[in-house]
DNA sequence: TTGTATGCGTTATCAT
DNA sequence: ATGATAACGCATACAA
C-alpha cells in the first residue's frame, strides 16, 4: 500500500507538499501539484484513515444507540441519520442496545476510545449520572428519548400531550376502561407518556388503574397476545392505548378471528404512523412523531458541536406531533346535518 | 486524556510494562501489573483506538452496503448483522447506496482508506469488474445479490426456483394475465428472479409480455399506484408477481376502495415474508427468506477472512426459501371431501 | 513556495 | 522481567 511517502519520492517532492495537496491548500505551484497528482494516481494512492484520525484526533464518525433496528420508527431514524451525516461527510456506527444497560455502556466507550467523535442517544436505559461523565471525551445528544436534568441538546416531542391528546380522543369516543399497553423499560419518555395518560383520565373524573396495565408489549406477536390477555381477563376492557403500531395491529389482527368488533366493542390507538397503521382494516388511529425533521435536526446540532466546540447551541428541540384519527376509533357515527 | 505514557509515569515503570498489562500479556510480576492498573484507574486511563488502529493495522470494523434501511428486509438484515458483529467485538457502518453507483462507489472506498477491515454487498449496483480491485484491500461478501463470475464468498437464496414457486402458484390457481412488477435497478438478483418467471409461465405454455411488465415499484405507494395503472390500462391482468411485500400490501389496500377482489379478481404474491404481508386483509402470499441464518453466516465469513486472510472457505452458502401461501392467491375453493 | 523535523499513542523488536 | 527505541502514516510549526 503507498504511502505519502512513496508519492513523494515518485514525484521528487516532499512530504509536506504531498500533503497540501492533498488537502487542497494553497503554496504549491500548479506544475509541481500535477506531478504530485500524476504520481497520486500512478501509485493508487488513498490517505491512510487510521493514520489521519491519530495525526487530527477526528474520526468524521458518530455512534447512534437505538434499543433496536427492527422497530420501524428507530428504523426510519437511523436511516435518516445516516443520509444526513453522509452528506457532512461522517460515518454512523449502528449500536443497538436491546435495552441492555451493559451494552449501553459498551458502546459509549465508543466515544471514549475515539472511535467516534459523537454519540446521538435514541434511547436511554442507565441512570444519567452514569452517563454523564462520557462527555469529557466528546458531545453527546438526546434524539426522541430525553431527560429533564441532563445540560445537553435534546430533540424530541411533547410525549406527554400526544398521550394526552390520544386519550381524550378515546375517551370522547366514550371509552371508560382504558387499557394501558406500553412496553421496553421505564424511561423519562414514558413515564411523560404516562402522565398525558392519567391527565386526561382525571379530566374524565377517571383515574389509573394498575389492573388495566400492561408494561411489557412491544412487538406484533406481543399485541396478539395482550388481545387474548383482554379477551381472557379484562373484558369489560372498551379502549386502548398503546405506545406501538405493531402492538395495535397484532391486537386488531388477533380480535379479527374473535367476536370483537374494532372500534366498537373496543377502540384502539397506536403511536409512531408506520405504514402497517394505515394498511390495517380497521386502519388504526396514530400519533405521527416528524420522524425525518428530528433526526435531521439532531445530526444537525451534533455536527454543529463538533465542529463548535465552543457554541452553545439552545438545547431544546420540541417538535409537533399530530393525532391521526382513523378506523380503529371511530365509534360515533356522524350525524347527518 | 490520559496516554499509556501518563500511566507509565504514574506506575514508575515503562510504557512497554503498561502495554503488557493492558493486552494480557505474561512477563510482568503482579506487583507491577498491580500498580499499573491502579494508575490507569486513578487516570481513567482509555488505550487510544485510533493509535492501535495505525499500529495494527486493523480497525475491527466493517462496512454493510445496502439501498435502504426502510426497506424492512434491509432492516431486520443489518440488525441481525451488527449484532453478531458485536458478538465477535466488530463495529458496522451502515452504507446506503440509494441504489447510486457513485454512492456505492464511496463507500466502498471505506475499505481503500482503512476505515473498515471488510465489506458485506447486500446490493450492488456498479459492474463487478469496477468492484473487484477493491479486493486488494480487503475482504468483501455478498449476502443476498450475488453474482456468478465474483470470486468471494456468497451468502443468498435461490431467487430464481422461488420465483418460479410463486408463479407457478399463481398458474396453479389460473391465473393466466400475470402482471411482473419488480423495482429498483436491474441486478443478477433481478435478473434470477425474473427467469423464474418466465421459466414457469413457458412449462403453462405462456411467455413473457413487456407490457405486463413493471419495473418501478419498491414501496407501498408504489404498490398503490400499480393498482390503479392495471385497474386503468391493465384490467385483463388475473395475476400478479412482485418483489416485495410492501408493493403487494399497497396494491392490495387500494384495491379494497374499488370493485376488484383479491384473490378472485386478481390474486397477488409478495416477497419476503414481512409482518405486513401476514397483517393484511387478505393476507399475503409470500416468499420466507431465512433473513437471520443468512446474516449470521456473512458476518461469520467475513470475519473468519480477517482472522485467517489465507483460508479460502467454500465460496457459496445457498438457502432455502418456503412459499408461504395464503389468502391473497387462494381462488380455488377446497372440495368438501 | 518548499522542505525539515516533530509528535499524535500505540505496540513490536531487541537489548539488558 | 523490564525498558529503550523504532515504526505505523500523516499533518503541522517552523525554517529556509
Amino acid at each position: 500500500m503507498a504511502t505519502i511517502e512513496d508519492v513523494a519520492k515518485l514525484a521528487g517532492l516532499s512530504r509536506t507538499t504531498v500533503s497540501r495537496v492533498i488537502n487542497d491548500q494553497p503554496y504549491v505551484t500548479d506544475e509541481k501539484r500535477q506531478r504530485i497528482i500524476q504520481a497520486m494516481d500512478d501509485l493508487g494512492y488513498v490517505p491512510n484513515s487510521s493514520a489521519r484520525r491519530l495525526r487530527s484526533q477526528k474520526t468524521e464518525t458518530i455512534a447512534v444507540l437505538l434499543p433496536r433496528l427492527t422497530n420501524p420508527f428507530f428504523g426510519n431514524l437511523i436511516e435518516a441519520m445516516e443520509e444526513k451525516a453522509s452528506e457532512w461527510g461522517y460515518q454512523v456506527i449502528v449500536c443497538q442496545t436491546h435495552d441492555s444497560k451493559k451494552k449501553e455502556m459498551d458502546y459509549l466507550q465508543l466515544l471514549k476510545t475515539k472511535q467516534v467523535d459523537g454519540v446521538i442517544l435514541a434511547s436511554l436505559v442507565n441512570d444519567w449520572k452514569d452517563v454523564e461523565p462520557f462527555l469529557e471525551s466528546g458531545p453527546i445528544v438526546f434524539c426522541n428519548e430525553y431527560m429533564d436534568k441532563a445540560c445537553i441538546p435534546m430533540v424530541h416531542m411533547d410525549h406527554k400531550q400526544a398521550a394526552y391528546d390520544a386519550t381524550i380522543h378515546l375517551l370522547e369516543q366514550d371509552c371508560r376502561q382504558i387499557c394501558y399497553v406500553t412496553g421496553g423499560p421505564e424511561s423519562h419518555l414514558s413515564r411523560k407518556r404516562k402522565e398525558g395518560f392519567i391527565k386526561a383520565l382525571n379530566e374524565f373524573g377517571l383515574h389509573f388503574e394498575e389492573n388495566l396495565s400492561i408494561d411489557w408489549a412491544i412487538n406484533v406477536s406481543d399485541g396478539q397476545k395482550v388481545f387474548h390477555m383482554i379477551n381472557n381477563e379484562l373484558p369489560h376492557v372498551d379502549g386502548v392505548f398503546t405506545g406501538s403500531d405493531e402492538v395495535a395491529a397484532g391486537l386488531i389482527y388477533e380480535a379479527a378471528s374473535s367476536d370483537w368488533v374494532i372500534p366498537e366493542d373496543l377502540a384502539v390507538v397506536g403511536f409512531d404512523n408506520q405504514m402497517v397503521s394505515l394498511l390495517m382494516v380497521p386502519s388504526v388511529t396514530t400519533v405521527e412523531q416528524p420522524v425525518k425533521q428530528m433526526a435531521d435536526k439532531t445530526v444537525e446540532v451534533l455536527i454543529q458541536q463538533l465542529l463548535h466546540p465552543g457554541a452553545l447551541a439552545p438545547n431544546r428541540y420540541v417538535y409537533p406531533h399530530q393525532l391521526l384519527v382513523r378506523n380503529s376509533t371511530k365509534r360515533k357515527k356522524l350525524s347527518i346535518q
